[in-house]
RNA sequence: GGCCCUAUCGUCUAACGGUUAGGACAUCGGCUUUUCAAGCCGGUAAUCCGGGUUCGAUUCCCGGUAGGGUCACCA
């Protein structure tokens, strides 16, 4: 028996990958990574119903943003290919023949109607249903064209360990003659699952806890088929805001890729997502790829479900972003900025404004950015208003001003740095009785904004000559 | 309804049965030589309830309450 580990991450085709999927995949593939272990991509197309085109593509993209990347899967191949299970058939057709042969599987004569109203029955009575109290006597052979359901032979008590809750049991009432091909020759997830995962030697099944119920269902499968069943770690759900209910596309539940558009990291979104229910312990909270590896381990996944919380999201983004290298923060922000602004000195002042790179957007959209390339404009009576500060007439600050301006002249242009301006300005600023009527005009008229950087910071971007300029055109 | 599971600040969480119940986000206050942002410092804030076991329960057991999952020819 091998030792190595091997994990697989095993998404329907059924639309976008949402947040919980994606941390799913994430402990699966830190779990393959810390262990040099591999990491398996299987597809689980076996309803074609729900399947939407193009999902594979999008999970894949998916994955790869997230630089979660695997080393057996559709598109790379691999010694179980094929990993999409509809190019799998035969092989489901090959185990269903053994159960067959084992007499643990045998075709369900029954329509869909007739089901429905064994169905209704047990509702009526407010009694779980359990197809095996209606198993026929003399089955039909199976020919194909029905359900072929697998047959539970003990009626008894399943106990099995989860390395996330420990041990965990269910009585025979969670045991049941359960599908296992469908009447369209397609293999129904509890079957094809467990036959995958078999014969790509999967020794650590990570997913959500609503497969808890149904885990009873697949250990019988793995009785009947003599194969050792996988260790399982049982991920909690992500809550939506309501705190109660898994988040939904209704509560906002949105494409991973959306958060790639909106400029988050992606070293800050796997940061975010393996901390949402999943704590190492100690108080250090950012941590890079590598050192999420070596931290990780499935046995302190948290066992009760966790609000998403945009909030600590942006706060973790951020603390990424000051991670990156002068040079790639600088890349990242200019290419969003139009040709008017692509100013290196702007980078600073617009990173500690910004939690995420698509901030950067909605700062030029809502024009805070354009004093920079073009002179403010602002009517009489808002630079009036503006102008008198703490009571101060204006006339008096006109007068300062130009002291203002008398000083910044003395400065050589090439020496009109953030710093000089700030010594210049201050030594003026304190001979006043406060420093707000001198600063507070000068910094209005550079910027025209009621909010907006420091005076200093503007002055030295927009060069002595516009400075002046602009301080003269205000008086 | 049956079965299974969960429960620490508003949120994410830490705490061999012994801690002033810790950290982070958010929030509030202060400082940082005008506003904004950033940064720094500080404050408010939690063991669901009731029984047990124990010298001592956030921690172990039982019950209650609240919440979640599941009972498909979906995964």
């Amino acid at each position: 028996m091998s030792e190595k580990v091997i994990t697989r991450f095993a998404p329907s085709p059924t639309g976008f990958m949402h947040v919980g999927g994606v941390r799913t995949a994430l402990y699966a593939w830190l779990w393959a990574r810390k262990n040099k272990g591999q990491f398996i991509l299987r597809i689980e197309d076996t309803d074609k119903e729900r399947e939407v085109e193009g999902s594979i593509q999008h999970i894949e993209d998916s994955l790869k943003w997230l630089g979660l990347d695997w080393d057996e899967g559709p598109d790379v191949g691999g010694p179980h290919a094929s990993y999409i299970q509809s190019e799998r058939l035969e092989i489901y057709k090959k185990y269903a023949n053994i159960l067959i042969e084992k007499g643990f599987a045998y075709a369900d004569p029954y329509s869909p109607e007739e089901i429905e109203n064994f169905r209704k029955k047990s509702e009526a009575e407010k009694k779980p249903f359990l197809f095996r109290e209606h198993r026929p006597t003399n089955p039909p052979e199976w020919n194909g064209s029905m359900p072929l359901r697998f047959k539970v032979s003990e009626l008894k008590r399943t106990v099995w360990d989860d390395i996330v809750w420990g041990e965990l049991s269910a009585g025979p009432e969670a045991l049941d003659d359960f599908i296992l091909i469908k009447s369209d020759g397609y293999p129904t997830y509890n079957f094809a699952h467990v036959v995958d995962d078999i014969e790509m030697g999967v020794t650590h099944v990570v997913r959500g806890q609503e497969f808890i119920a149904s885990t009873p269902k697949f250990l019988s499968l793995y009785e009947a088929l003599g194969a050792t069943p996988p260790l399982f770690a049982t991920t909690p759900p992500i809550l939506g805001p309501d705190g109660k209910k898994k988040l939904s596309k209704r509560d906002g539940a949105k494409d991973i890729l959306d958060y790639k558009k909106e400029g988050y990291l992606s070293d800050a979104m796997i940061n975010y997502l393996a901390f949402l229910g999943f704590n190492p312990g100690g108080e250090k909270e950012i941590y890079t790829r590598k050192e999420l590896i070596e931290i990780f381990d499935l046995s302190k996944i948290q066992r009760s479900g966790a609000k998403w919380s945009d909030d600590k999201l942006n706060w973790m983004n951020k603390e990424h972003m000051k991670l990156l290298p002068e040079s790639e923060i600088e890349k990242n922000i200019l290419e969003r900025l139009p040709e008017e602004l692509q100013n290196p000195k702007l980078v600073p002042l617009i990173l500690e404004r910004i939690s995420k790179w698509g901030d950067i957007d909605e700062m030029v959209q809502r024009g805070e950015l354009d004093f920079f390339y073009k002179e403010p404009e602002y009517s009489k009576e808002k630079l009036q208003e503006k102008l008198r500060y703490k009571n101060t007439l204006s006339e008096k600050i006109s007068e300062n001003l130009n002291l203002a301006i008398g000083a910044l002249m003395e400065i050589d242009e090439n020496n009109f740095t953030q710093e000089n301006i700030k010594n210049t300005l201050m030594s003026i600023a304190d001979s006043l009785e406060t420093r707000g009527e001198l600063l507070h005009p000068v910094r209005f008229a550079l910027s025209g904004l009621d909010k907006s950087p420091d005076p200093f910071t503007i002055a030295s971007i927009l060069g002595k000559n516009e400075t002046i300029s602009r301080l003269q055109k205000a008086i």
